[in-house]
RNA sequence: GCCGAGGUGGCGGAACGGCAGACGCGACGGACUUAAAAUCCGUUGGGCAUCGCAGCCCGUGCGGGUUCGAGUCCCGCCCUCGGUACCA
């Protein structure tokens, strides 16, 4: 429905060599196939270290291999080539190379769902993508592809997780886990999203007590809540925060009276030192290992029962009881040590094991939820934090702001503020406190109960324990015979052949890990191994690694701001830590794009609204579809994906082909005859030029498009009037063939070409502007009274306030509002207005 | 609840504190055509007024404020989207 339409050519001055007889029309299929040939045979887009431009590496999130590149993918990926394209032209030597993250879970059902192995049906979906990759006009070197699911990439992968490991970055811990029951697999914390449900499925998790594989990511907490090396956007970087968690606090033991303790204590984890002394009780998580030993036997019974029952719980169930603060009580005390006061034990599922000490000192005058549970048990409520003009009544509800001590022996009348630091300085001096600071951010859970990941290098040995496999035996491959069974289990757990191996240390029989990586762990260096894909020694090449890293500029969505983004900067910083690399982050500027939506919501197969781009590709070509996803509106913000716009960039770019093809450069003058239009035209473009270039380097394409369709306006407008000189004409069509060549890299090369010029337009440098032909010569300077407008002139740049007043005064329009009334004020702003207060 | 982004014509969206609505879509009118499509030209925020030319008033989620001047800055709300959530 959207052909192109024969254009009629009557004339053909610009390219004799076009017989009249056919009807040349803009073919865009045919057009667009031919450049993509001829590029990728050119190796017009392979790039190497020797060169004496500046470097720039220009990355897109590598996409996951799906099977279909649907308009999402291209909302990314089109305008970040766009991106480096320009920066290519700008004449930086620019790497910007592509892949597949290929390895996970969908390959594996589909394995058992449609008895296709996984390598398969992903080397299916590889070939697949790639080629729709390339129909996009993309500017990627495919000589540096890389596919993570091939022993020649995860082989490294390996050979990173042992450096990790020796470097004691890497630990089997058991520990209660997140388990999702649909993917049989463990996840990581950072992989559970809201309400406790799979990232990948969306199934409830459980939680599991098992042994796993974790990275140290906690040790680099603090150094990752630091962002002074990276221009990121203030959102990921506020997420990530948020994710890690961090908060200063203090320690503090309450003194326990148990026969059986050896350690006669409770430890707690408060950011609120100055109101211990608002302590009436304190709550224990229900898995928290003391509850068993402190229970009295009265107690038993109802404990036992609260510890069942928090058990079966799943998260969902345990969250979503809406702020109802159930609970126990222990029927054990401890002692605060501040007043000597003896404070009731209880257990509440409100209380987290898994964070701070799994046990905390309940203040329910100065805290929300201890103040709900003090309500609901009828425990004591004492305020020691007086609100400003506080009556010293009762309070309604928790006050947890900043105020007077009170009720706090020789602190009261401190500030809270004051207070919090005398406290746990007075604790710190008597050893029972210590300041300390708690994360939120758990350690890296890395193990997968799956095939489809790289094979953790580790085997069991009954005599000599854990034992790495040695780097000369890597990779450890995955075994191509395993049996996919429907029940999900583990097939690499029932792999004999993969099982059994000898000990590397005694050359006993031993086992192997049947476990393989999360495949964020593929994802995490991946920027790396571009550098140097061919690179066999180790996982990169040093020198060509210190060459093009850190990424220049990285773009992708979003979703991965705790996930891959968070995991890649810790990775990047513990390799360097190891000794590998000498730089501390992977991605230096980040620019988010936002989410394209269809019919008001995320584009999902389940949901049946993915939009293919491939029938408009088809129909109007790659270069139309890039430039309208650009055009939609601001790349961060994404949109809703809505077709009934796209013409407008299709009618455009006839219009431009129109104007090339069919303007007869013979029939301007051959020397300038008007050089006010003349003039006009050079500052026009140059002034495009301008706003082009500064759009592109922040990312703003649907400004930059519509300049560009606004200069094509102007120029049909010239080739209409021709009173421009045939150089000046061919000059500014030039520029707007290179100012476009970015976007519509097909289109551009043809009329680049067919105009004469020398292939190929993308080797071309972009055009640069004048300074002093963007520089206003005249402005329109607004006459406002009372700050309405109520005209405007035309002056020149050089007017003084005395005589714009005066010309302003003079006008019919400005006096018709002025007359019989007093100027009491005059506001100039040079080249821009002139305001006349009157009265 | 907390953090972040946003709210502008019929629609997508422009606008260093200085002409609100660039550019595009759609719609309407005209040219071309036997006709339609495509293409080209024109109009297009609302209201008042006008043969036409001018002209006047209102208008950027709501309510205040700062300023000669506010879509833009400040204060208080409402709504939408994304993230996160018993984190002590």
């Amino acid at each position: 429905m959207y052909l192109f339409l024969p254009v009629s050519f009557n004339s053909f001055a610009l390219f004799g060599k076009l017989h009249v007889n056919m009807v040349p029309k803009y073919n865009p299929s045919e057009t667009e196939t031919r450049w993509q040939d001829r590029w990728s045979a050119d190796r017009l887009y392979q790039v190497t270290e020797e060169s004496t431009s500046p470097k720039w590496y220009e990355l897109t999130m590598f996409p996951y291999t799906s099977g279909d590149l649907h308009i999402g993918h291209w909302y990314a990926m089109a305008p970040s080539d766009v991106h480096a394209r320009f920066r290519r032209m700008q004449g930086y030597n620019v790497l910007y190379p592509m892949g597949f993250d290929a390895f996970g879970l969908p390959a594996e059902n589909a394995a058992i769902r449609h008895s296709i192995h996984p390598f398969i049906w992903t080397m299916q979906n590889v070939e697949n993508m790639r080629s729709q990759l390339k129909r996009m006009g993309s500017c990627y070197d495919w000589s540096r592809e890389i596919i993570t699911c091939l022993p020649e990439y995860y082989k490294w992968t390996q050979w990173l997780f042992l450096k990790l490991y020796h470097g004691g970055l890497a630990y089997r811990a058991k520990a209660p886990v997140n388990w999702c029951p649909l993917c049989q697999t463990v996840l990581a914390n950072e992989q559970v999203i809201a309400e406790g449900i799979c990232e990948r499925c969306e199934t409830p998790v459980i939680k599991k007590d098992i042994e796993q594989w974790f990275f140290r990511i906690t040790r680099y907490a603090d150094e990752l809540l630091d962002y002074s090396k990276i221009q990121w956007p203030e959102r990921i970087k506020a997420m990530q925060t948020n994710w890690i968690g961090r908060s200063e606090g203090v320690e503090v033991g309450f003194g326990l009276e148990h026969p059986d303790l050896a350690d006669q204590e409770l430890r707690v984890f408060t950011t609120r030192p100055d109101t211990i002394y608002g302590v009436t009780f304190a709550v224990l998580a229900p898995e928290h290992p003391l509850v068993d030993k402190l229970t009295t036997p009265e107690q038993r019974p109802a404990v036992d029962e609260y510890v069942a029952h928090t058990k079966t719980q799943t998260e969902i169930e345990r969250l979503s009881t809406d702020g109802e603060k159930t609970g126990v009580f222990t029927g054990a005390y401890a002692i605060n040590r501040l007043n000597g006061e003896r404070v009731p034990l209880w257990i509440a599922d409100y209380v987290l094991l898994s964070y701070g000490t799994g046990a905390v000192m309940a203040v329910p005058a100065h805290d929300a939820r201890d103040f709900d549970f003090a309500r609901k048990h009828g425990l004591p409520i004492r305020t020691v934090i007086a609100p400003p003009g506080w009556s010293g009544r009762d309070l309604d509800e928790a006050y947890v702001e900043s105020g007077t001590m009170v009720n706090s022996a020789r602190f009261d009348g401190m500030t809270s503020e004051q207070g919090w630091q005398a406290i746990a300085s007075y604790m710190e001096s008597q050893s029972y406190g210590k300041r300390t600071v708690t994360y939120r951010l758990r350690d890296w859970l890395i193990s997968r109960q799956r095939y489809w990941g790289a094979p953790i290098p580790m085997v069991y040995c009954d005599k000599c324990g854990i034992v790495t496999v040695p780097e000369s035996d890597l990779p450890v491959e995955l075994p191509p015979d395993a049996e996919f069974r429907p029940t999900g289990e583990s097939p690499l757990k029932y792999c004999d052949s993969f099982v059994h191996t000898r000990c590397p240390a005694c050359e006993g029989p031993a086992r192997r890990e049947t476990d393989t990586m999360d495949t964020f762990m593929c994802s995490s260096w991946y920027m790396l191994r571009y550098a140097s894909p061919d690179y066999d020694q180790a996982a990169f090449d040093p020198d060509r690694v210190n060459y093009w890293l850190p990424v220049d500029q990285y773009t992708g969505g979003a979703e991965h701001a705790v996930m891959h983004l968070l995991y890649a900067r810790f990775f990047i910083k513990a390799i360097r830590d190891l000794g590998l690399i000498n730089f501390d982050e992977p991605f230096l500027r980040l620019f988010n794009q936002g989410t394209i939506i269809a019919q008001r919501h995320k584009m999902s197969k389940s949901r049946g609204n993915v939009i293919n781009p491939d029938q408009y590709v088809a129909e109007l070509g790659a270069d139309v579809v890039r430039a309208y996803l650009m055009f939609i509106g601001p790349w961060e913000q994404g949109g809703e994906w809505d077709d009934s716009g796209i013409n407008g960039i299709n009618r455009w770019f006839h219009r431009i082909w129109t104007l090339v093809t069919e303007t007869q450069e013979a029939s301007f003058p051959a020397h300038t005859v008007n050089s006010e239009a003349e003039h006009e035209l050079l500052q026009k473009t140059h002034r495009t030029i301008k706003k082009v270039t500064e759009d592109l380097e922040r990312f703003r394409f649907n400004t930059m498009l519509a300049a560009l369709m606004e200069f094509t306006n102007y120029l049909s407008k010239v080739a209409t009037d021709k009173a421009v000189s045939a150089a000046a004409w061919r000059e500014s069509l030039r520029d707007l063939l290179l100012l476009l060549a970015p976007t519509a890299p097909h289109l551009m090369e043809e009329l680049w070409a067919l105009t004469g010029n020398p292939y190929s337009i993308h080797t071309q440098p972009f055009p640069v502007w004048g300074e002093q032909l963007v520089a206003e010569e005249e402005v329109t300077l607004v006459i406002q009274v009372n700050g309405k407008v109520r005209d405007k002139i035309v002056v020149p740049i050089s007017i003084t306030q005395a005589e714009a007043r005066d010309l302003a005064l003079a006008q019919p329009r400005v006096k018709a509002h002025v007359e019989g009334k007093e100027v009491t004020k005059l506001v100039y702003v040079p080249r821009k207005l002139l305001n006349l207060v009157v009265k």
